[in-house]
DNA sequence: AGCGTGACGAGTA
DNA sequence: ATACTCGCCACGC
């Protein structure tokens, strides 16, 4: 037997920690890649951004977003209808964003995720 | 083995 | 505000 045959689960145990995340994360919030990363303790944005990318169809994804707030390319309509939705807070309100999508307020719809003190860690 | 690329982040000019 | 660089890790060629 070799050991290069790996069990290769359905979904890696760091795929489903970090849809599990995503899951976590409440409406009119949302985390970055990087904000993931670092609640799991591991790996780093672009694992968390590979993830998402493979099977972030099955989480509501559009709560995962860059530290920038830009909307994901090919769904920012698909994103934005969620956040209306959600009731995320976003930045339109202003000349700077004429011509542009509207992007997430990261400073105000940035959740820390639970505050991670009641219990975890 | 190296090299480019990616649903990233932060820093600097 | 934009553009560029570097660091990061996994995957494909």
């Amino acid at each position: 037997m070799s050991e290069e045959n790996l069990p290769a689960t359905a979904l890696p145990e760091y795929a489903e920690r970090v849809l599990e995340v995503a899951e976590l994360i409440p409406p009119g919030r949302v985390m970055t890649y990087g904000d993931v990363a670092e609640w799991l303790e591991e790996g780093g944005p672009r694992q968390v951004g590979r993830v998402m990318a493979l099977y972030g169809s099955a989480v509501p994804w559009w709560r995962v977003v860059r530290a920038d707030g830009v909307l994901l390319p090919g769904h920012e309509l698909e994103a934005l209808g969620h956040y209306r939705t959600d009731g995320t807070p976003l930045k339109e309100a202003s000349r700077a964003t004429e011509g542009h999508l509207p992007r997430v307020d990261m400073k105000r719809a940035r959740w820390d995720g639970g505050a991670r003190g009641d219990g975890h860690i």
